[in-house]
DNA sequence: GAATCACGCATTTTT
DNA sequence: TGCGTGATTC
């Protein structure tokens, strides 16, 4: 029944078994990190600890739920985790405000903006509130702002170079949270900041809260920001019982907020903390290890780890040049190929991965050419497309009126009638009333004379699916609401293109499959939970965060979405992953393609990337931790290809090899150029020369 | 108030 | 390349 350690190296043993006082476990890519938590978490409970006083939180619902199924695996009885808590930072804010919003003035069931959200109500209030003209300002950058501001790590600075945006965050902040309140509703960092400042101004709570949670365990704590430290000493206490596990060198998300000094300083924070690093990798060959540490060791600050392996060398990592972008997406097609033919290695354990999401339509062009399976992971979601985003507002405002943004985006989507002047005289009257907009729809208002009727049957309608959306049947609810209001028609008639139509059908169609999914799964939770209560053993072992968190119906699936938009990737059986380095993280192949290892891109130079990167107009040491977080990711061959050429907007644009490729030893490289036939392999000539004829006959049928 | 066309724009990463 | 936005016209 004791856990059995023995598996383990001596220093995740000693990460497990130091379970008193603050431990920093630098964990490195591929040191086995998770089974050490896991691991850490068990032994808690082998000690005695009750599984509610432990608190494990990370970033991503996905590693929550990785999380709860290692842990449960482990702990072998489902009855003994019951009652952990694992969760995101944010999960974890929100259920706080859930039990504590009556005081905070928020409704029990707050909305939460997301991205878009956040800049609808910006772009809103630019214009009504400051009478600015909101193609002035780039609005996600003013969101990220007024991120920033919250946060408190932005003071603002007059006479820089943005001072216009400064000043337009100083004027917008306080009419941003008005609006907020206004509607009920906490962005993002409010999940994190709320319960901050109530567990600061609230000893009672606060206590409560340190007594409940004694075991705090953190991952990935290189990601965290100012906010999140603070809440965690706040949480830790006098008893200091915080174990954090993470990676300074796969630090790739400062541009969040995110700051990599919490990691390195977190002796000077907790003093006395135990220190503990994860060197030995059980992922990668050691060829691609000491390429991945002559990368990374050129950063200067950095809490220095040496990554070893006990397995073979391997085969050297190639390195590519091609003459421009489509050659190397066709040099990686082939490569791919040929690698599950000759090496058998199946393509779901093959990646390719890219600075930018731009880069990924070559790749998609060439691998549909050979007919290889493969999926985009991340880039614009279907949760992005204006349609989705519409349907998702009508659900919104069905759910909850008062919720404006969702109310104002679809009361003339499909065009009803219902135009600018009626809406700008519509909020009008409500301020003079001392309404809500919602209030003065429902209510009828003949001040809006002839479309007062049009607003009047829109209420109706928002009520009449308010209704049938909040209790069971809502996914078929929802698809009755589509065809009622028309969004099938609409997004016909506003396509230009068959294919564009046949796209925002198809997004619409497959978030209401979505709903449907996830209602029948619900309805299958609910009766597992009935037969477990029976005492019978059901085919989950890991509870999902259940209903108490998120909320039940409909109203959950949309809070799960604000707080988790990459819902179920939907693995879509065997094929190649095409993903941004960031999307990386965490994951690994057996094959890795690393692309587009050029000056401007890896690194990434910000705008424009025309070749010469600025130095300090990027942060050049987290452009070399994402491409150290890249090379990690594979298992037995890494491929780094970059274009001598490639093609932007039409214009043709020499390209120089990333300095990082300069920083690997040549001799665990062997080294490929396309650019030069001799070089070559024959099928690339092959193709390429097709590829030629190809674009000369081209060009003399239509000159 | 709605539909159509044309222009012009901008392309990093997202819990 | 595509998209969104704006001006124009009905």
């Amino acid at each position: 029944m004791a856990l059995d350690l023995s598996q383990l190296n001596p220093q995740q043993r000693a990460a497990v078994l130091q379970t008193e006082g603050p431990v920093l476990v630098l964990a490195g890519a591929g040191s086995g990190k998770t089974r050490v938590i896991a691991h850490r978490v068990v032994h808690l409970l082998d000690k005695g600890v009750p599984a509610r006083s432990v608190l494990a939180v990370t970033f991503t619902n996905k590693a929550a739920q990785e999380m709860r199924d290692r842990i449960a695996r482990l702990a072998g009885d489902r009855a003994r985790v019951k009652g952990l808590t694992v969760s995101t930072f944010h999960a974890f804010g929100m259920r706080l405000l859930r039990e504590q919003h009556a005081r905070l003035g928020l409704p029990a069931r707050f909305a939460i903006l997301d991205a878009g959200d956040q800049v609808a109500l910006v772009k809103r209030l630019l214009r009504e509130s400051l009478q600015i003209d909101d193609k002035r300002f780039d609005l996600p950058r003013v969101v990220s702002l007024l991120s920033r501001r919250k946060m408190g790590t932005a003071p603002g600075q007059p006479g820089a170079p943005d001072h216009e945006y400064e000043l337009c965050a100083t004027e917008l902040l306080p009419r941003y949270q008005l609006g907020l309140r206004a509607m009920g509703a906490v962005d993002f960092d409010d999940l994190l900041l709320v319960p901050l400042k109530l567990l600061r101004a609230d000893a009672q709570l606060l206590e409560s809260y340190r007594n409940r949670h004694r075991y705090l365990l953190v991952d990935e704590y290189q990601d965290t920001n100012e906010t999140q430290l603070q809440l965690l000493e706040l949480l830790a206490g006098m008893r200091r019982n915080l174990c954090v596990v993470g990676d300074d060198d796969q630090s790739i998300y400062a541009w969040r907020g995110a700051q990599v000094r919490n990691i390195l300083q977190f002796d000077k924070r907790f003093p006395g903390c135990a220190e503990i690093f994860l060197e030995q990798n059980y992922r990668s060959s050691a060829n691609i290890l000491d390429a991945a540490n002559a990368v990374i060791g050129k950063n200067p600050a950095r809490k220095a780890k040496r990554l070893w392996t006990d397995r073979g060398r391997g085969p050297p990592l190639r390195v590519v040049c091609a003459p421009d972008d489509e050659a190397e997406a066709k040099y990686v097609a082939d490569e791919i190929v040929r690698v599950s033919y000759e090496e058998k290695i199946p393509p779901r354990e093959i990646a390719v991965l890219y600075r930018t999401n731009a880069q990924a339509r070559p790749f998609e062009e060439a691998l549909r050419l050979l007919g290889v399976r493969y999926r985009v992971v991340g880039g614009t979601s279907m949760f992005d497309r204006k349609e989705v985003r519409d349907l998702l507002a009508y659900l919104r405002a069905a759910l909850n009126p008062s919720d404006e943004i969702s109310l104002l985006r679809i009361v003339n989507v499909p065009a009803r009638g219902i135009g600018d002047q009626t809406v700008a005289r519509a909020q009008e009257l409500a301020r003079g009333r001392g309404a809500t907009v919602w209030e003065v729809f429902s209510q009828g208002a003949p001040e809006l004379s002839h479309a007062a009727e049009r607003i009047a049957q829109f209420a109706q309608l928002v009520e009449k699916y308010g209704q049938r959306l909040s209790g069971p049947g809502f996914s078929a609810a929802a698809r009755d609401l589509v065809d009622e209001v028309g969004l099938f028609d609409e997004a016909r008639r506003s396509s230009q293109s068959l294919p564009a139509q046949a796209r925002r059908i198809e997004a619409m169609e497959s978030l209401l499959r979505q709903l449907i999914d996830y209602e029948k799964r619900e309805e299958q939770r609910v009766s597992d939970l009935r037969l477990s209560g029976l005492g019978l053993q059901t085919s989950n072992l890991s509870d999902s965060p259940a209903d108490e968190e998120f909320g039940s119906g409909l109203l959950g699936y949309l809070t799960r979405l604000a707080l988790d938009s990459k819902e179920a990737d939907g693995d879509a059986g065997d094929s190649v992953t095409l993903m941004t380095l960031h999307g990386a993280k965490g994951l690994e192949w057996r094959c890795v393609f690393l692309c587009g290892l050029e000056e401007g891109l890896l690194p990434h130079s910000g705008k424009g990337f025309d070749g010469e990167t600025v130095e300090g107009a990027i942060n050049l040491e987290e452009e070399r931790r994402l491409c150290y977080v890249g090379m990690t990711r594979a298992r037995e061959r890494l491929v780094l290809t970059r274009a001598a050429q490639r093609i932007r907007r039409g214009k043709a644009m020499m390209r120089t090899p990333s300095r990082f490729l300069e920083d690997i030893p040549a001799e665990l490289l062997d080294t490929v150029d396309l650019g030069s036939p001799q070089a070559a392999p024959k099928e690339v000539q092959e193709a390429k020369a097709k590829n030629f004829f190809a674009n000369m006959d081209a060009l003399l049928k239509d000159p």
